[in-house]
Formats: structure tokens, C-alpha cells, sequence
DNA sequence: GTCTATAACCGGATAGAC
DNA sequence: GTCTATCCGGTTATAGAC
């Protein structure tokens, strides 16, 4: 932070260079041996630091894990661009977005069901609901609003502004299915994507009916009342 | 099991007596002091007994979660009846069965997030989709059963087949979020439950209509197909 | 074969020296 | 910023008592 630094040739300070060291290893082992089975101090050891010293940069495990999520999100962010900018109809833009999650993710399905346990946690700085993920959250129903924006269907206003917020739920959902699916290749979660995408394209349509006001009408305001305040 | 007992004046054995005792300190322990925080050691010393002791009757922290998942589903039925005898409408009788739950495990809502945190993982036998689950699971779902076949409310067949089994999802849903509610006495759980409770009825309602045949086909196949094959 | 006790082991996390 | 030495608690091994 408030470092003189007086003489770095590379355009990365050493403890940048350390860090990053370290979180390569960490991940890179996860994906091998599995989150649990890697302890803290084989990834000390392989990437060439103290036990001590990873601890400086991770102050727990748990905090590789938010380092993780950060670039599976960037990841993500990447595969959805061509289906966002070349498809304009709803389904299939949802479904593309979807298919991009679970594919970016897919090599660390093993350590899945570890890094769940952690953000299930209401404690949990990896607690999708919490605070401390207010930005990848916030940046997550960001992308379910491009999706619906660049689509060719029209929404009610009041749907349009809690629309992305529920489908983002949708996509916790699907995840936790994903997390728990053991059919070969996730068979099972595509299932259920192709079928709930169809329901929540036709809901979505149901819903923008005139007949359809007071349900939306609640539907809304409760999704709006429970997202205001953000727990605590 | 296939003990002798030649000589128990009681009507439990000691073994029994032991079990209970531990279980018991345990389950004050952790309502007073937190899940996390009660030690093993803890448990076995405030019970009497040594640590091993406390290991072979309960092989592992998570059995005393069984143990503790039982008894408040016992507690949940009790204090469900009432309701489900006396009150003939639909959303009565489920917002009184939801409101029993959650009255049942109030007391131990400090510890349910790291109760729910080894749930989550998919190889935990506490996982509520998992097969060691399938017995308590199956009853909730039959609670549910119960709830709909003694209501005012006629319903078309194949729905009222699949419901069940949607309300218990619901249910999971709510749990979820009174996990990670911190407001005071729980007052956002208790406004997600109200509001979702005349929303479901109000979509049990719709969805009981001819107009939503295709839609309501879709989503009962679905449940339907995600229920057979449990996982792995 | 049922039960109890003691002494480790292992891995996440911390303290404090340098 | 980096290390070594420890702590702490879940879990296991094992020895033996009833």
C-alpha cells in the first residue's frame, strides 16, 4: 500500500507476484485433488512459501475461494458475449447465458459441493446473499438485465425491474441442482435448464397479460420488499 | 441388538441412558453456546463422559445433527395438529404448518446455518435431497399430503399428485431464507411466508384451470422426471 | 460382544520473531 | 512480508474393562 517502492523492473510488485503464485497453485490443486483434500499447508509448500505466508495474502481458505469466484465470473462474463450480441430471442439468450455459467464451471464441479458448504454459511463472506458479495451479486443480475434488454420482447415496466433480480434466483437454483446432479455429464441439469428456460419464457409472457396484474402485482412487491433490506 | 438382557429393572438399558444423555447435553450446548463452538470435548466432559465415549455413540458431530433432525420433525407433527384438524382452508392450513415449523426450530436458529452448512454438501448424509434424507423427506412430503387432502380445495389429479412434493420445495425455500434472516424476531421470514403463502394459493387456483393445461402439464412432467432418478 | 478411557494425528488458524 | 512454533478442535487408534 504505502510502499517506497524504489526499484521494481517487472510492472508487479513481488508480493503481487507471490499472491498470485499462490492462488494458481491453490486453484490448480482444487481442481485435482479436490478442496478438502488440498490443505493449506500442501499449497504453502508447492507454491514455495511458509504456511505462514499464505495466510497473509488468504487470510482462510475461504478467501481463495472468493478469488476463484472473481475469475469464473470474468470467465463467464466472456462465453456469454457472442449468444448476447448475435441472438435476439428470449429463450434463446437465457438459455445461452445459462449454458456459459455451467460450462465455465464445470471443471470444478468436483470441489463444488466444498465451496457450497462454505457459502452456505449465513456468516460466510462467500454467502451469495451476503454483504460481502454485494458486487459479484449486483453484477450478476446486471447480466440477466443485458440479457432480457438486447431480446425482442417487451415487458411491463414493473416486471422489467425485478424480472432480472428472480432470474438470478432461477440461476441459484439451477446451480444448486447442478451441484447436487451426479448424472453422467450433468444430463440432469440440462434437463432442467431446457425445461425451466421454456416455463420461465411462457411465465414470463403469462405474466405480461393484463389478467396477470394483481398475482404480478404481489409477486413483485414481495421480491422488492425482500430485497431492500439486505439482511442484518 | 441381540443383547441378553437378563437383568434391566429400567426400562432402557444403559447404553440407551447414555446415548440419550449425551445427546441431550449436546443439543443445550448447542442452543447456548452455538454449533461451532461446543467442542466435542465439551459435550463428553458437561455429559460425563470421556471423549472416545462420546465418539462411539455418536461417530460423528454430524449424527447428533440427525439425531436433532428427528426430534424436531416429532415436534413439528405435534404441533401441527391442531390446525390441521380445526381449520378447513387452504391457506390457513398451510401457513399454520409452516408457521409450526418454524416455531418448532426457532430456538436453534442460531445454529442453523452451520447446520445447513454440512447439509449442503452433497455427500453429507444430512443433505436434505440425499438418500439418507429419503425417509425424513418422504414425510415432510406426506405432512404436505395431509395438509392439501383435508383442505376445501379440489384439485385436478395430476396436480394434486405433484404438489406435495412442490410445497415441499417451498418449504425448503423459506427455511433457506429464515437461515439467513437476521431481522429482528425473524419478521421478514414471517412477511416472505404471508405473502408467499397467498400467492401459492392463488397459483393452485390458477393452475387448476383448463386455460393452464399446457403450462401446468409441463411443470408437473418436470418435477415429475427430476423426481425419479434421485441423484447418482 | 459391549462399553470406556487415554493418547495421539491432522489440518485450519494464530503469535510473534526476524 | 516471511518464517517457525504453537494452539485448537474434530477425529482416529488402541488398549483394556465389564
Amino acid at each position: 500500500m504505502f510502499k517506497t517502492m524504489e526499484s521494481t523492473p517487472e510492472n508487479e510488485t513481488k508480493a503481487q507476484r507471490t499472491r498470485a503464485l499462490i492462488l494458481e497453485t491453490a486453484l490448480g490443486l482444487f481442481r485435482e485433488q479436490g478442496f478438502e483434500r488440498t490443505t493449506m499447508r500442501v499449497i504453502a509448500r508447492q507454491a514455495g512459501v511458509s504456511l505462514g505466508n499464505a495466510y497473509y495474502y488468504f487470510p482462510s481458505k475461504e478467501h481463495l475461494v472468493q478469488a476463484f469466484y472473481g475469475r469464473t465470473h470474468a470467465e463467464h462474463l466472456e462465453a456469454c458475449a457472442p449468444v448476447l450480441s448475435e441472438e435476439k430471442r428470449l429463450g434463446r439468450r437465457l438459455l445461452g447465458v445459462m449454458r456459459a455459467k455451467l460450462a465455465t464451471i464445470d471443471p470444478y464441479h468436483r470441489i463444488a459441493g466444498d465451496l457450497f458448504r462454505s457459502a452456505a454459511d449465513p456468516e460466510s463472506p462467500l454467502n451469495p446473499f451476503g454483504p460481502e458479495s454485494a458486487r459479484v451479486r449486483a453484477e450478476a443480475v446486471s447480466l440477466f438485465e443485458r440479457t432480457l434488454d438486447g431480446s425482442d420482447v417487451r415487458l411491463p415496466k414493473d416486471l422489467r425491474d425485478e424480472l432480472p433480480t428472480i432470474l438470478w434466483f432461477w440461476q441459484m437454483g439451477v446451480l444448486l441442482f447442478w451441484i447436487h446432479d451426479r448424472s453422467p455429464r450433468r444430463r440432469r441439469t440440462d434437463l432442467l435448464l431446457e425445461r425451466t428456460t421454456v416455463l420461465v419464457v411462457r411465465l414470463i409472457g403469462l405474466m405480461s397479460l393484463g389478467v396477470m396484474r394483481p398475482v404480478r402485482g404481489s409477486l413483485l412487491r414481495l421480491v422488492r420488499d425482500l430485497r431492500e433490506e439486505p439482511a442484518s
